[in-house]
Order: C-alpha cells, then sequence, then structure tokens
DNA sequence: GTAGGGTTAG
C-alpha cells in the first residue's frame, strides 16, 4: 500500500489483499477499489482500518453499486450515492447509476458533487454522450455553470430537441435574450423542428430584445408547424403581442383560442394592466369570475396592481374580501405584498398596516412597501423607524429598500438617517449599482450636501442620464447655477441629454437670466423631439418670462395643448414678475374656467403680482377666495404677499395690524415685508419698532440691517446709519455685495460694485460720467441717498457711479449692436439712483433695458419705467 | 421524465 498524490483529496490504491500490485497496472485496475478520502480525515487509524474492508470480486461490486447508487437517489439520499460511487470505482456501473445520480445533483444544485461524478465518469471511460450527455448538461445548467453547460452541449454528436429547449430558456433565464434567439436560429438552419416548449421560450425573447419583427416570423411559422392550438403557445403569443404594445393582435388571439386555460386569463390581465390599461384588466377578471374560472394567485396579484394603478379603494376593498374567501391566498406572501402595496397607493395606509402586521412572513419586499407607503404619505420618519425595524428584525435590506429609505431621507431633508443609510451601503458593496447612487446622489442634493452629492457621483464607473439630470438639477435647485451648466457643458462631451436634462437645466439659465444659453437648450430641445415634454415646455416658458421675453413666453404658453396647473401658475408668476397685475389676475380667472383649480403656490404667484401692481382690492378678492373657494389655509408665505401688498399701497397701519391678528406666528420675512413698506413710505418711526423684532427673529441676516440703513439714509439720519454699520460690524455681518451681470453672445460678464479691474473699464466709467453730465443738464439730480456713505455729495456721486448694474448697462451699451434691448440681472434689488439713470438711459439712447433684480422686472422705455414705482 | 406561458417594489 502506498500513496500516490499528496494533494487534497488524498486518492490512493488498496489492493483487496493488503498487497502492493503496483506491477501490473492492468490488474490492478480492475482489482482495486478507489478511496478518496479528504485529506482531513486522513490519519493512521483509518490507514490502518482500510485493509480490513470486506472485499467481493469486482463483478458483484459493480451490480450492487449500480442497483444502490440508483436506489440512494431514488430517496433522495445524495451523500450516500456519491461515498459508495466514489468508494467503488470501476469502469462499468451502468448508466441508469450515473443518469440518477447526475440529475439527484441537478436538483440539488450540488456542483461539486456534479463534477465529481463527471470525472469518475471520463475516468472510466465512458464516453459522453446520449442521454449521459443530455443528463450533464442538464446537471450543469440547473447548478448555474451555462458556460460548461454549453461546452458539454456543443461537444455532443446530436442534440435532441430537449436540450436545445433547455439551453434556450437557460439563456433567456439569465438575460442572454440575444444567445437563445441565436441557438434558436441555429436549430432551424440545422433542420430540428423546434416544437411547443421551443416557442414558449423563445418568444418570450423577442419580446424582451423588442424584436417584434422576427416574434410575427416566428409566428408565421408557429401557424405552418400547427402549434396555434396548443394553449401554452397561444399564451406566449399573447404575452408577446403585449409586450410589443399590439394590444389587438393580443385580444384576437385569446379571442380565437378555444382553450383557455387560467394562464390565458391571467395573461391577459397582466398585459392590459402593462399596457396602462387597468380598466380593460379589470373587465377581464370579470369575465373570468362570470365564466367560472378558478382564480390563483397570479390573478390576484395582477388585479391588485390594477386597483393600486388606478387608485380604487373601493373595489381593491371587495376584491380584498372575494379573494379570501374564494381562495386561501392570503397566506402567501406575494398576495400579501401586493395586496398592502395596493392599499398603500389608493392612499390608505391603515389598511395597509393592518395587512402588514398580520402576515406570518415578511420578506424584504413587504417591509419595502410599508416603507415606500409611509414615504408616500408624507411620513418619512415612520419610513426611517421602518427601515431599523426591520435590519433588526435580521432582514436584510436590497437595493430596492436602500433606495426608497434614501428617498425616504431626501424628501425629509434627514441627513443625518441619509449619512448613516450610505455606511450601510458602503458595507455592503451597494454604491456599485447605479439605481443606488443615483439615488444617494438625489439624497445629498435633496438634504442641500453638494459635496457630498458630486462625491458619490464623481466616484461612479458608469453614469447613465440619470446621474446626470440628479447632478445637474441638484445644482440648479440649490441654487448653484454656473455649477449647473458647467456640469451639463460636460455632460454634453459624456453623454447624451433627454427631456429631463432639459428641464433641469433651464432653470439654471432661468435664474442667470441666462438667454443665449437659454434659447440654445430650447433649440436643442425642438431637434430632439422633447418639446412635448410637459416639464420641458413649462420650463421653456418659465426660462423665458424669467429672462424678459415676456411676449415670446406667452405665445409659446398659447401653444402648450393641455395647459396644467405648473403652466399656469409659470404664466401668472410671470406677468406679476413684469408688473402686468391685471393679466396675472386674467389669466388667473382664465385657468379657474378651464376648470384647473389654484393650489397654493399659484396663489403666491396671485398675490405677488398683485403686489407688485398694487392691486389692493383685487388681491383681498383672491386672498378671500383662497380660504373660502379653495378651502386653502394660507401659510406664511401667502400672509408675506398681503402684508406686502397692503405696506406696498401705502396702508402701513393696516398692514401692521394684519400681522398681529395673524393665525399663526409671524417670521422674520413678514415683518420684512412691512420694512420694504417702511421705506418705501418713508416712516422711520413703525420701521425702527418693526426692525426690532425682525433682528430678534433673525440677527444674522444682513439684508434687513442694510434696509434699515438705507430708510435711515434717505431720512438723512446719518448717526443712525453709522451706528447700524457698527453694529453689523460687530457682529461679524458682511454685507452682500451687490453683482449684476450681462449676457453678450452667450458669455455672462459679471460686475461688482466700485470693481474698476474688468475690461473696458475706462470707456464704461467715461460712458457713466458723460450720461451724469447729460442727465444734470436735463434737470436730473442724482438720488445721492442711495450711496449710504457719509460722505460729501461729490464722493457719493462717485460711489453711485460704481454701481454693479450701472457697470452692466454701460457694458451692454459698448457691446451690443445700437437697437438692441439691453438685459441685466442684479442679485440684489436695484438701487433707485440706477432706477433713474436706467429710465434717463432709455430715453436718451432710445434703447430697451430690461433690468431683473432679486425681486422683479423693470422694463425700461422712453424714460419710463413698467414698476411704476412698485418694487 | 427532464423544458414552456401569467406573479409584488425604485
Amino acid at each position: 500500500m502506498m500513496l500516490l498524490a499528496a494533494k487534497a483529496p488524498i486518492t490512493f490504491w488498496l489492493s483487496p489483499a493488503g498487497n502492493d500490485h503496483r506491477g501490473s497496472v492492468n490488474l490492478k485496475f480492475r482489482q482495486s477499489f478507489l478511496f478518496v478520502i479528504p485529506s482531513s480525515k486522513l490519519s493512521f487509524s483509518s490507514l490502518a482500518y482500510a485493509p480490513a474492508l470486506e472485499t467481493k470480486s469486482y463483478m458483484d461490486v459493480e451490480l450492487d453499486s449500480s442497483r444502490k447508487i440508483v436506489e440512494f437517489c431514488e430517496v433522495g439520499d445524495l451523500k450516500n450515492a456519491m461515498e459508495l460511487l466514489c468508494s467503488s470505482q470501476n469502469s462499468n456501473f451502468d448508466l441508469g447509476a450515473y443518469c440518477s445520480i447526475l440529475q439527484l445533483c441537478a436538483e440539488r444544485k450540488s456542483i461539486r458533487d456534479g463534477r465529481r461524478v463527471r470525472s469518475i465518469i471520463e475516468s472510466s471511460g465512458v464516453m459522453i454522450d446520449g442521454i449521459l450527455g443530455v443528463k450533464l448538461v442538464f446537471m450543469y445548467v440547473k447548478c448555474g455553470d451555462l458556460k460548461e453547460g454549453r461546452m458539454v452541449f456543443d461537444k455532443l454528436s446530436e442534440s435532441k430537441i430537449f436540450l436545445w429547449n433547455l439551453m434556450i430558456s437557460e439563456y433567456s433565464g439569465s438575460g442572454n435574450y440575444g444567445e437563445s434567439i441565436n441557438l434558436f436560429k441555429q436549430m432551424l438552419e440545422l433542420g430540428i423542428k423546434p416544437n411547443s416548449y421551443t416557442f414558449s421560450s423563445i418568444l418570450k425573447c423577442f419580446a424582451a430584445v423588442a424584436r417584434v419583427e422576427e416574434g410575427r416570423q416566428v409566428h408565421g411559422l408557429i401557424c405552418k408547424l400547427g402549434f396555434n392550438s396548443y394553449n401554452t403557445v397561444v399564451n406566449s403569443l399573447i404575452s408577446f403581442y403585449f409586450v410589443g404594445r399590439k394590444v389587438r393582435c393580443a385580444q384576437k388571439l385569446f379571442d380565437e383560442l378555444t382553450d383557455r386555460d387560467v394562464i390565458s386569463w391571467n395573461s391577459m390581465i397582466s398585459g392590459y394592466v402593462k399596457n396602462g390599461l387597468d380598466d380593460r384588466g379589470i373587465e377581464i377578471f370579470i369575465k373570468m369570475l362570470v365564466f367560472g374560472v378558478d382564480i390563483d394567485l397570479a390573478t390576484m396579484v395582477n388585479v391588485f396592481v390594477a386597483c393600486a394603478n388606478i387608485g380604487t379603494l373601493l373595489l381593491g376593498k371587495v376584491l380584498h374580501s372575494y379573494s379570501i374567501k374564494a381562495a386561501t391566498l392570503d397566506r402567501e406572501v406575494r398576495f400579501n405584498n401586493t395586496l398592502l402595496d395596493m392599499y398603500s397607493k389608493c392612499g390608505d395606509l391603515n389598511s395597509a398596516i393592518r395587512v402588514f402586521e398580520r402576515m406570518d412572513e415578511k420578506t424584504v419586499v413587504s417591509w419595502t412597501s410599508m416603507i415606500t407607503g409611509y414615504v408616500r404619505e408624507g411620513l418619512s420618519d415612520g419610513a426611517i423607524k421602518l427601515f431599523d425595524e426591520m435590519k433588526s428584525r435580521g432582514v436584510v435590506p436590497d437595493v430596492y429598500a436602500v433606495t426608497s429609505i434614501l428617498n425616504a431621507c431626501a424628501i425629509n431633508g434627514n441627513l443625518k438617517s441619509g449619512k448613516i443609510v450610505h455606511d450601510y451601503i458602503r458595507e455592503n458593496n451597494l454604491e456599485t449599482n447605479s439605481f443606488v447612487s443615483n439615488a444617494l446622489t438625489d439624497m445629498y442634493a435633496k438634504c442641500g450636501s453638494m459635496k457630498d452629492a458630486h462625491d458619490v457621483f464623481s466616484h461612479m464607473k458608469k453614469k447613465d442620464v440619470i446621474s446626470w439630470n440628479t447632478m445637474i438639477g441638484g445644482y440648479t435647485k440649490n441654487s448653484l447655477p454656473n455649477e449647473a451648466l458647467t456640469l451639463f457643458a460636460e455632460m454634453q462631451r459624456e453623454s447624451k441629454p433627454d427631456g429631463t436634462t432639459v428641464a433641469c437645466i433651464l432653470p439654471a439659465c432661468a435664474s442667470l437670466a441666462a438667454l443665449d444659453k437659454g434659447r440654445e437648450i430650447h433649440g436643442y430641445a425642438l431637434r430632439n423631439g422633447y418639446s412635448e415634454d410637459k416639464y420641458v415646455t413649462n420650463a421653456v416658458v418659465d426660462m423665458y418670462v424669467k429672462c424678459g421675453l415676456l411676449v415670446l413666453a406667452r405665445s409659446l404658453f398659447d401653444m402648450i395643448p393641455n395647459k396644467d396647473l405648473v403652466s399656469w401658475t409659470v404664466m401668472i408668476a410671470g406677468y406679476g414678475m413684469h408688473g402686468y397685475g391685471s393679466e396675472a389676475i386674467n389669466t388667473f380667472n382664465q385657468m379657474r374656467m378651464t376648470g384647473i383649480e389654484p393650489d397654493e403656490v399659484s396663489f403666491i404667484s396671485i398675490l405677488y403680482a398683485c403686489s407688485h401692481s398694487g392691486l389692493l382690492d383685487e388681491g383681498w378678492k383672491i386672498f378671500n377666495i383662497m380660504k373660502k373657494e379653495c378651502q386653502i389655509e394660507p401659510n406664511l408665505e401667502h400672509y408675506a404677499c398681503m402684508v406686502d401688498l397692503l405696506a406696498r399701497t401705502g396702508n402701513l397701519v393696516k398692514a401692521h395690524k394684519f400681522i398681529k391678528a395673524m393665525p399663526i406666528k409671524p417670521d422674520a420675512t413678514i415683518w420684512g415685508a412691512l420694512l420694504c413698506g417702511c421705506r418705501i413710505h418713508h416712516d422711520v418711526k413703525l420701521a425702527e419698532k418693526v426692525a426690532e423684532r425682525i433682528f430678534e427673529l433673525e440677527p444674522e441676516n444682513t439684508g434687513y440691517y442694510v434696509l434699515l440703513a438705507n430708510i435711515y439714509a434717505e431720512a438723512e439720519k446719518w448717526e443712525e446709519v453709522q451706528k447700524l454699520r457698527k453694529k453689523i460690524g460687530q457682529r461679524g455681518l458682511k454685507k452682500n455685495p451687490g453683482c449684476s451681470w450681462i449676457e453678450i453672445k452667450g458669455k455672462i460678464n459679471i460686475f461688482v460694485a466700485g470693481d474698476c479691474s474688468k475690461p473696458q473699464a475706462k470707456k464704461i466709467e467715461l460712458l457713466l460720467k458723460r450720461l451724469r453730465s447729460k442727465m444734470k443738464e436735463e434737470g436730473y439730480s442724482p438720488k445721492t441717498a442711495y450711496a449710504l456713505l457719509n460722505a460729501d455729495e461729490r464722493e457719493k456721486e462717485v460711489a453711485l457711479c460704481g454701481h454693479s448694474e450701472k457697470l452692466a448697462m454701460a457694458f451692454g451699451m459698448l457691446n451690443l449692436p445700437p437697437g438692441k434691448t439691453i438685459r441685466v440681472t442684479k442679485n440684489l434689488r436695484v438701487c433707485g439712483d440706477c432706477h433713474e439713470m436706467a429710465k434717463f438711459m432709455s430715453k436718451s439712447a432710445s434703447r430697451e433695458i430690461i433690468l431683473r433684480d432679486s425681486s422683479r422686472f423693470h422694463h425700461f422705455k422712453d424714460g419710463s419705467c413698467s414698476c411704476r414705482g412698485y418694487w
């Protein structure tokens, strides 16, 4: 006795008598037993014991062992079958034994045993072909090794239709539809006749890769070969046509099918539901009941999905009780998952919770559906709690659960929870999934942390269009339009922007008043067929409104065939911004006449429009409509509009009273609106009172200190101005620097107050000086109060000349062709002196100037401004 | 006999 190999598992030869027969190989092979003992079990005692094993002649062993292996396999005892196969090595086990054991390996998905069986067969010299080939391929594909299975399949001298079908369905199951189709074509070329199994598998493949035309040809072949009366084949055809959106073809096949089974009915319901025709799906279901067809799990799952899509809670409830009475489906986890999802989508979270709590078995899908239900109801905290509970119960979150909870954190702005989820994602390597990393980016963006968002985004190996859109939209919504535009330019080099990209980037153009860029993107949307998308059209109108092209915006708005609430709101807000209050009201009334009722946002737009046009009575009327006709409780923003309206129109005392009578606690914005009014109507006393309240509420907001300082300056109370300046300095507050910009030939030129470093600075200075002296000649005097410096008039005048909006306007005069409208945007409110100068410029140079400040638009033409003082 | 058609979430 001796060891032949030292590697695990150790194989050694043992002669029946314990003698070494190595001298005669053939003899030894026939008369020996092959032992395969794992090295860990190899010990002196087992070696010592081995020679004492009972021995028989090889013929007896072979018959006995084959029969015994089959018997072991029949009772499912793979362990003993394997032990016997391995321990009694001989070349002549019968095929039945090999087949049985390969079959069992396949059922148990034990590729290790399967491979061992294969090596034993091969070392015994038996050819792998015929039935053995079939079994071996079957074993490999069932154990998940499609590649090895294919290699064996390719070597077989001839293959029965069964194996072709097996390979086709396995490739299809692993998502490799192309290879399934290749095999199908190959078998047709070889003259192998497909059967009903082939057709039902292959139709799914043609549907999955949307090769509808080829699928139709297969339909032709089915008819030619006479398989068009097989219900399995027709059922597959029905599904195929539904996937290809050929609803009528599917219905026709169903109508002509005499031998309908439950799957035929279910296919019809599911097909209609997947084509968005939920009503038709439910109709089929009702017919099914009328015909007395027994429903099953798939029926109810489809029907609940239809109810969820329609949002018909009542029908959902009826069907819930029906299905419990008709069958015992409510123990099925899939049934309950769909059911609770239906309840939550129909807005009945409590019923969903009841279903959830009664479930014996809860899978990650059940938990995810509940989490999504909570998110849907805006209960993000509850969603986060559920997620933690799920984890503590040992349910492992998958990609869906993680994206759903990230969505909850995003909606809630809960950065802390979001970061904990991110840690979990990192630990479990889920970041490689693009859904997860897109959801992570979105969560960070919605929580306002664009740095973290960019971190996730930049580490993504594969960025899809959603990744780009999320990031660009994130920058836009976080008021970082320049970053959005830079990323958009980068995206154009690496990926193709879609309609969503356009809808995400246009607000950035709007906020920068980057008209040329906006036009370019609008053109891109038109060329690529995105201009039908309602998000795009609304964003286009909004962009033109905010870039000052109100007339164009209106004509594009008129061309929108199905205006939704957002379209109307954009237009109303547009009129408001440009000071066309009565047009805003007309549009508002038109909207209501078409049956669209305003929401909170559109009320803000219309109230804002009234206040910027001084329409006091109309504003009040709308404020009352909001409460009485639309049952919308006004929020802080609505109150702020009303205070603004009262204060602007000079009703300062009324405004003050209105604030005191508010049912909700006023914030700094409300008092700020009153403070603005105090400035317009020069009420220093009230201003001081109001400012005191504001400084308590928002001590860090520099804007209000500046506003009060302006009020003092206009009243020439220089001491007070000085005090306030000191206060600002002590608190370490810095005045937000005024900055204006103008786009020329697509390039945005930014000017900061007093900035002399710009190109053409000398020319600009000269132009402004000339204009100033001309203004003086015609009787204008500079509004030096706006200079806010306790200096002499001459110095103030110099300071005024450095205002950013003047620099930008002058730059426009110098660089735009004569007659072309000058469009300037400013980050703060326009200064009174600049406002005067713009009026003058528009007249003396006969040029329209459109100035957008942080509050509204000013159209200057022939020496007057559209704001008529309301700003 | 082994293979096929309908089944929940973002």
